[in-house]
DNA sequence: AGACTACAAAAGCATATACATGTACGTATA
DNA sequence: TATACGTACATGTATATGCTTTTGTAGTCT
């Protein structure tokens, strides 16, 4: 029985449009499998490579997650891209096999200075979170996390315990990311910068500086600090399997 | 006359590869009309559905434009993603609207050491381009630029004049880039490299580890050295917009 | 109990075929 | 001369078919 859209648009996106709203609407659930192929060749009546290359582009897209001899799936919310993930350090660290510990140093609700409101593109004056945390790797410290956060979208920042949960992990949980920027530069360590992270004022560190949208508003402001000598951000990019 | 690369990846594939390779070598021109699908078929003895995926998977990919009625065409070089673009140099201090100038130290043809042969995954020992190039901002030096290129892929590099063309200009008009690996990290400038740079040695520097693929075959390793006080790389990035 | 085997299910690959749609171009016709 | 038409060719879509590869499972043998 034939329940695809009545749209001027080819057989295999309509499969797709069908697929697509099936999960977003929720009727089919998050940890369902979805119906085989040729399950799919029997509800629809449509040919199965009709089918196959719908559910191939959706894989390829990322919505669908596909496992030979079993079944297709719903993907989890997407993994962030190598540009964004980046910042996940303390995932870095445990991948590597490492032990991770924080030290929380601040965290309070303040008034931001001119330029920070600035940086935050707000209409008018209102306070924002302030967290500062040293993320330590096998006890020694690398990275100096400093982040600002709108209230307005994640009010209850200043409650948490970021010795225990990560706040780049609650963060992402608690907001879907839309748009971020980055800005990476080198400079030599300022007294108290150093003082945290265990080295001389002065030595090399990478600062990367980043924003994130959600919509069309800031949801975070971070300044994150690592040392230079152990530390770096590596990413690798195809072009041709997201496109 | 089957000419498709020996790997164990499905024919569809091989038969991508075949195309960038083809593409990526300069075979095939630029403003080339590609052959048509049925051409394909009688040119690799692969059947006209298999050539019409692979000609299908590298168009949604940027590589190719295809018009229904007219043929199959080389796509310009892409505006890179946010994440590439930020090695193009020359483009950036000319879109500040300063002067851009460059001095070309090395340019040379080398065996490439141990370590470096590695890098390029080469199967036996082969010979590498070498250039080193610095770029001047408003005569200000802010990059040193090191690079070794695969002479299979670029076989005139050393031919050219990079005073005139930056390097980056000459490589993306010669060879598409399917993948890139950026590692980022920040180190004291060496005395070699102070010198350069016309600054203290022991300074801050960023230092951006590039290489590149053209299918599956590693094109360049770059080594970007930038002054730390007078540079930093920007991104911005909307992961809705292109997944 | 554990290991091996056989089979079934599901996605993946490749092909042949047919028709649809769009473009280019030459030729006939008003 | 300009329009209309026919033909050739190119890409796009849809289907049917047959095979391979991977994985899970149910039996079976030791």
């Amino acid at each position: 029985m034939n329940t695809l859209p009545d749209t001027a648009s080819p057989l295999y996106e309509k499969v797709k449009d069908y697929i697509l709203t099936n999960i977003g609407t929720g009727r089919w659930s998050k940890d369902r499998k979805l119906p085989s192929e040729n399950e799919f060749v029997a509800a629809l009546g449509v040919s199965r490579m009709t089918i196959h290359r719908a559910l191939r582009e959706l894989t390829s897209a990322g919505f669908l997650i596909r496992l030979q001899g079993v079944g297709t799936f719903i993907a989890p919310p997407r993994p962030q891209s190598a540009l964004i993930e980046i910042n996940n350090i303390v995932a870095e660290i445990l991948a590597r096999g490492n032990k991770h510990r924080s030290e929380v140093l601040v965290l309070e609700k303040i008034m931001p200075a001119k330029e920070l409101a600035l940086s935050f593109e707000f209409a008018r004056r209102s306070s924002v979170y302030h967290s500062v945390v040293v993320n330590f790797e096998n006890d020694l410290p690398v990275q100096l996390e400093e982040r600002f956060v709108n209230p307005s979208l994640i009010p209850d920042y200043d409650k948490q315990d970021f010795s225990k949960t990560a706040t780049y992990d609650y963060l992402m949980q608690k907001t879907p990311v839309t748009e971020v920027e980055h800005i990476i530069s080198a400079i030599p360590a300022d007294a108290e910068t150093a003082r945290h992270l265990g080295i001389d004022a002065g030595s090399c560190c990478l600062l990367l500086n980043r924003r994130t949208w959600t919509g069309a508003i800031v949801a975070t402001i971070s300044k994150l600090t690592y040392v230079g000598s152990r530390y770096s951000l590596g990413s690798r990019y195809s072009p041709s399997k997201s496109g």
